[in-house]
DNA sequence: GCCGGAAGGC
DNA sequence: GCCTTCCGGC
């Protein structure tokens, strides 16, 4: 920000006190009076700095956004809070249902006071002159990264793409192997799209190595590329090849997770909290949730979506459960059936061309359930093909998975193997190294806990297989070394 | 209202 | 990279 920036806020100081006054009042005395942020600089007098705190899952009840969407980190290219973060705080607020609120299908959103949200946003960035127009292009921004699309008929509506907003948020690789997204991917028929190059799938991943550097997320350096040479690095990836094989869950758009060493379960579930499988841990969905009455669990399939997965926290029932299963089968390839050759034990994950699915939409003729009751497909140039909405039909695609035991035991033995064939097999962190339990998050009510179905096997019951799990892992290393 | 290109700032 | 600003077009 150059110095006529500067002296430009601070005009318009009087008004922004004004702003500051209006959100005070709204926000109540909750507000965390914290110094950083805005503007990246002491000189600001943005009033923002003041009303918004970086972590805002502190300050309301109802649905925060986790911690990780704020971590600078977690903001590719950017240190400042982005425009869909910063929706998705409106979104999850009360006082300003009437200005955005959720509305309509899974994700979707209408912008009630296209000025307010402006003026708000312009307060957030210091922007005293942003209006609707300008944080409408914004928002078209996002069209080509998939985060957004516009709900097409309907005024200031707009639709977040959940798995996207997930996926740029944190790598999650095991969705590589999710039957769902395999189910889309080209090689069953529906051809890859751009973003489903590695290229594409680094771009996502800015924080890891780059491309074409010897540490890219695609070794591709012994095979021919195409979907079965580029391979992705599971080496890149503590939580995967870290030895916690069940950890690999993404975060959600979910509750807390311990951010200290040994290291972080960013997807806000920590699988060594005391009642992290309890039978009375088991938050209800508030009024007004961010998903729909489809998106709660059932007592299977929720004991199966508890477990890490990128979308068990995102994904009706049925779905959850499919790709639990899924992914537990990181590393083994099970799930592939067809390419049993994808992954090799060791340390390089078969991703194949489509396979994360960023782009692998539904192709013609799937719909998301809320598609299919109404009848209409929505506009073929949207990007509905890549919304979760459409996994029940990839549910329905594994039908045969709904056979989770074999699969699961089978996957963690193959686990094992890989964690000594890939030499990368670091312990789980020890129990007593365990982070300390943190206090319930507001948006722990969107992860669909159950107890463990009881016709589950003791060794698959979650908070038993942890255990267990973790003995197995120290055991086979031992035998190994 | 909505779209996307272009230029530019940070 | 992520906007912000401006703009012409639909």
């Amino acid at each position: 920000m150059n110095a006529n920036s500067i002296l430009e806020d601070r005009k318009e100081q009087p008004e922004n006190k004004k702003d500051e006054e209006r959100e005070e009042r709204a926000r109540g005395a909750t507000i965390q009076r914290l110094g950083a942020g805005c503007c990246g600089g002491m000189d600001c007098n943005c009033v923002s700095d003041l009303l918004l705190p970086p972590v805002p899952a502190l300050w309301t009840p109802g649905f925060a956004f986790p911690d990780w969407a704020y971590k600078p980190e977690s903001s590719p290219g950017s240190r400042q809070i982005q425009l869909w973060h910063f929706i998705l705080e409106l979104l999850q607020k009360e006082e300003y249902q009437g200005v955005i609120a959720w509305q309509g299908d899974y994700g979707e959103f209408v912008i009630k006071d296209p000025d307010e949200v402006a003026r708000l946003w312009g307060i957030r960035k210091c922007k005293p002159h942003m209006n609707y127009d300008k944080l409408s292009r914004a928002l078209r921004y996002y069209y080509n990264k998939r985060i957004l699309h516009k709900t097409k008929g309907k005024r200031f509506t707009y639709k977040f793409n959940f798995s996207k907003v997930v996926l740029v948020n944190y790598p999650i690789l095991d969705m590589a192997n999710s039957p769902f997204f395999l189910a889309q991917n080209h090689f069953n028929g529906n051809s890859a799209t751009p973003d489903c190059t590695p290229e594409a799938i680094q771009s996502l991943f800015p924080r890891l190595p780059d491309s074409g550097r010897g540490t890219s997320l695609f070794d591709r350096g012994t095979t021919a590329p195409g979907p079965e040479g580029d391979k992705l690095r599971l080496d890149t990836f503590p939580f995967l090849s870290s030895g916690a094989p069940c950890y690999s869950k993404p975060p959600s758009l979910l509750g807390p997770y311990p951010r200290n060493p040994p290291f972080d379960y960013p997807w806000g579930f920590n699988p060594y909290l005391p009642g992290a499988f309890s039978l009375n841990n088991c938050p209800k969905l508030p009024p007004g949730s961010l998903y729909p009455s489809q998106f709660y669990p059932n007592p299977l399939q929720s004991s199966l979506s508890q477990l890490p997965h990128p979308f068990s926290s995102l994904l009706p029932p049925g779905e959850a459960g499919s790709l639990s299963i899924g992914r537990t089968d990181i590393g083994n390839g099970l799930t592939l059936g067809e390419r049993p050759e994808a992954n090799p034990p060791g340390t390089v994950l078969s991703l194949g061309l489509g396979a994360v699915g960023l782009g692998a939409g539904t192709g013609p003729g799937r719909q998301s359930p809320t598609e299919r009751r109404g009848g209409v497909k929505q506009d073929p140039e949207s990007d509905s093909d890549l919304e979760i909405t459409d996994l029940s039909d990839c549910s329905s695609d594994n039908e045969n998975e709904h056979e989770f035991g074999t699969g699961k035991e089978s996957s963690l033995a193959n686990r094992a193997q890989i964690l000594l064939d890939g030499k990368k097999g670091s312990a789980l962190p020890p129990i007593s190294s365990l982070p300390p339990p943190v206090s319930p998050h507001p948006l722990k009510s969107l992860i669909p806990i159950s107890p463990p179905p009881p016709s589950l096997a003791p060794s698959l019951s979650p908070g038993m297989a942890l255990h267990e799990r973790h003995r197995e892992t120290e055991t086979l290393k031992l035998i190994h070394s």
